[in-house]
DNA sequence: TCCAATTCGTTAGCATGCTACTCAGTGTGG
DNA sequence: CCACACTGAGTAGCATGCTAACGAATTGGA
């Protein structure tokens, strides 16, 4: 599928009024106007998008962001890491072992503490960043430009808002 | 990880100005800034959200999507169903069986054409319906309840326009 | 000082997403 | 009518996300 857009309706065409709702006890649903709908849209082809950049490199959606991060301070632990990216420990142990794996990182044990592993960038993990933030700078603006930048400054605060501490 | 919040900057603190960008021949990148980010965190929060009420009814978050559009009309195909959810059809097809292995549809051939499998509600797939569409809105609710309902409609409005035939 | 709670990394097992490929059934242009 | 293209479903193999449960190391409190 190469073809992100909004998709065709549930309901048949022609069959009188368009009804792309699920009516439950009264309540309506619309699933083209649910948050949850659009958000996971988004984020699916904005990765697909940014996937496709980073291939090339041999580089996985995944391991995009931890890259990031220890660009911006090599040596974090994986605990570390797995907070600040906000995965979970296990997710960020395969990811780990597949940039080990791919040569991107080194895991390093803590002198001072024997539970904590380092990560560390290894000369070509390091070297990717100047290959490819430009890459997903240009995938962010691209998508951006189908909106005013005013509209996209309010996008991402709005994202943000529902991102600081949600409730229950 | 419980604490979907935007989280600790990869610097560490107190070591003079905060530096949460990579600096890549000359240009900056700020993770918190990135469309990608963003996008991708709240989905994955919405999605944690979801996946927690949909949980007691042993309803999957992938499930969630093909139901939506099975209780708008039921029957169609999975060609059909992976084109309006927007997934590839190898995703489909297992996530089709687990829904099977789960008692919520049932896979019928098409009498008129003997490439098409139909996909059919069963009454326990139907009653679920009015159980968890209040359950899904409550989400929705909730996390729209942190911004203004006109924000809210500019969010899925911004949200929508991306998806309109991405470039490229 | 020493036991209990916490933290860290890890394993196991599952769901959901993708690409690449295959095979069978349909449809179409000569 | 028939070869060839297209479409639908499925298989294989992988990446990335989660929860549950552990064992080892550290820390904190009595």
């Amino acid at each position: 599928m190469s073809d992100w857009s909004i998709g065709e309706r549930a309901t048949e065409p022609g069959h009188g009024g368009l009804e792309p709702a699920v009516k439950s006890s009264g309540q309506e649903f619309v699933i083209e106007d649910s948050l949850g709908y659009l958000v996971n849209r988004a984020a699916r082809s904005l990765a697909h998008q940014l996937a496709e950049e980073l291939r090339p490199a041999g580089v996985g959606i995944g391991q995009w962001a931890v890259l990031m991060f220890l660009w911006a301070r090599d040596g974090m632990s994986q605990a570390e890491l797995s907070r600040v990216v906000a995965i979970e420990p296990p997710t960020m142990v395969r990811t780990i072992d597949r940039m080990v794996r791919d040569g991107l990182v080194t895991r390093v044990p803590d002198p001072d503490d024997g539970r904590v592993t380092r990560i560390r960038l290894t000369e070509r993990g390091r070297s990717l960043r100047d290959e490819l933030v430009p890459k997903a700078t240009a995938v962010n603006a691209r998508n951006l430009n189908r909106i005013t930048e005013r509209e996209g400054r309010t996008l991402k605060r709005l994202l943000a808002k529902l991102l600081v501490e949600p409730d229950r």
